[in-house]
DNA sequence: AATGAATGAGGCTTCATTCAT
DNA sequence: TATGAATGAAGCCTCATTCAT
């Protein structure tokens, strides 16, 4: 097996620690799998990472910074509604775009997070949502209160995992496609109320 | 040791089961950790249930027929938004006064649930369907299309699963209540919309 | 399950045991499946035989028993090289309508009493040959030397064991049936040479 | 700990596994005791050999690699009668040099291998069976039938290992030094009359 | 007398990790 | 540096046996 600079490795592994945990649970993705599916020997990734929990720990941070860049992907720099409802339009077409085991890994991962000593999957929350409520409070400009556009930002969370649990679970992405546009009538329905 | 009928042993380990569950997750719940807890000998669990997997199966029956219990039990037989609104509710509020490990064991036992050769996270989900349609439809009287009600009832599944991945994250019980009210506020904005 | 009064039972464990043995070898034969196929509650057989070594140990006086029965059986009580020749025979022959399976049955207990404290296995093997010796010894009346009446019955035994590990082998009865042949052609080139 | 290398770790293992399956028989042989006896931690039982199966099989390669070797070279490359003679008389003597547990084991391998899904039980007989053959088959030369030489390997087969059942059951080296030449002169009556 | 319930001991295997090179 | 070799700990499960009725 050709020797492969350690740098290089990382991200192999990195990657192949998502295919593993998106097609066989967090707890089936063992070290030798992933070394496997990296086509890394198995002393490599304690080389790479000195631990299993360091690891996925990069895994989550990947993740974590992929939302990210989906969020501000997003920002359509309109007002606060067309901003808002983009916003949530984006992380649906993002969730359908990718593999459901994708969105399926990302939700393992937080399960996982949330069982480790320094809780980030609390941390995740907080970063995702402080980027919502950035890009949302410069679409508001002043006149908006923050507690509105806090209760903003957790609709769209709240919808966007709710819309998640049952994609993950049927995996059938036409109907999820469907699901999508009731979950955006829902959305500005509620947002005509709010800011009427 | 003091006898201990069968039934009342399997009782035991279920509810054993749905703490470890809890606590550190579906691969984190061993046959040693729940035996444990249970207070039982390990060769016990594998005389009350042949195998692991058939504990979990019985471990997840027992959440759906709570699920299934609790819609039931919020059904105000009253109109069609009167009723679909205090289901949502019944919903919110039974995730809000359970323990939130409760709700983390059952979002466990689906991720699980789905990496089992038959799919029962599947059934959970169209049983629990099934039986808010069926609530919905008796409300509704004739007058409303089907697939309105089937809208509805992804609406609630949706709004409290979203719901439920917020609590479990932060496990803020104050927080969560805040936000149940929310969660409602967009179930009534979207409705008057839907039924005007 | 209707309760039996122990003496059939231990007639009912004692022939389970040897149907288990014969399909699934001593190794397999667990007490689980021995109760199983007797039809008995797991519990009664260690009423009946306080002990899975003491059931054994039965299963093997069984077997002993009836390899005794058919030496007697077969003694045609003719002149020495008539009777020797009919032993083998009707050895041979018994193995040959018996399943495949009972001669494997007999060869994994004796195996396994090989293991045992008090070597049964030796005690069988012993009775057997005494059974041979004092049939053929009446059939030879005095003119024939012990020693010479030990070697036959060894040779006997010789080829009739080496026939059942080629039968149990090969498990095919009509190429058996024809080694039978040759097997007693060999006997009686021996006992021509043996006895001129 | 000493590194040892990985070809030398599993030598070590399948001859643990001979000695411990020729004492305690194949049930009795657990990769407990295997590992125990080769004086390495059980875990490198499983590194070396992915299961016990694997770590069985290559064992039974083993046996009949040496069973193979010991026909080769009891070719005496003489006449028929003189080679078949020698190539019995070679295992004959070959049982009674080795460790009568060897023989042991080897029995109880193969009423192993028997309930094993592609039975190598046969494999391993046919294979011995070809060696005797293609030896026998030299030393005929063209003008006996084929049946002939199949039948010779068919009684030598026979009476080793009838021979061995005995030596196995009593383990009394001089009483089976006797043996071996009354098992040889049966085999010379026999062939005496068949080559006549 | 007879049996459902229960269990300690031990079975095979896999895990994350470390060692020696 | 990078990796094949090795391993302690723990996984699930089954065994023969005993207990309480």
């Amino acid at each position: 097996m050709a020797r492969v600079p350690a740098a290089e490795r990382r991200d192999d592994l990195v990657n192949a620690a998502i295919r593993v945990i998106a097609s066989r649970g967090v707890d089936g993705a063992t070290t030798r799998r992933i070394a496997e599916q990296a086509n890394a020997p198995l002393a490599t990734l304690h080389y790479c990472f000195q631990t299993k929990e360091l690891l996925f720990t990069a895994v989550f941070e990947r993740l974590t910074e992929r939302y990210r860049e989906v969020l501000i992907e997003n920002d359509v720099h309109g007002d606060l509604v067309a901003t808002a409802r983009a916003m949530l339009r984006g992380v649906l077409d993002w969730y359908l775009e990718s593999d459901p085991e994708f969105a399926s890994a990302s939700f393992e991962l937080i399960s996982w997070a949330q069982r480790q000593e320094d809780h980030p999957a609390v941390t995740v929350y907080n970063e995702a949502f402080n980027v919502v409520r950035s890009i949302l409070a410069r679409a508001a400009g002043q006149d908006v209160a923050p507690e509105t556009i806090d209760q903003i930002g957790y609709v769209i969370s709240t919808l966007s995992d709710g819309f998640v649990v049952n994609w993950l679970t049927y995996a059938d992405r036409s109907r999820a496609a469907q699901q999508a546009e009731t979950v955006v009538d829902v959305f500005d329905a509620w947002l005509a109320v709010k800011l009427a």
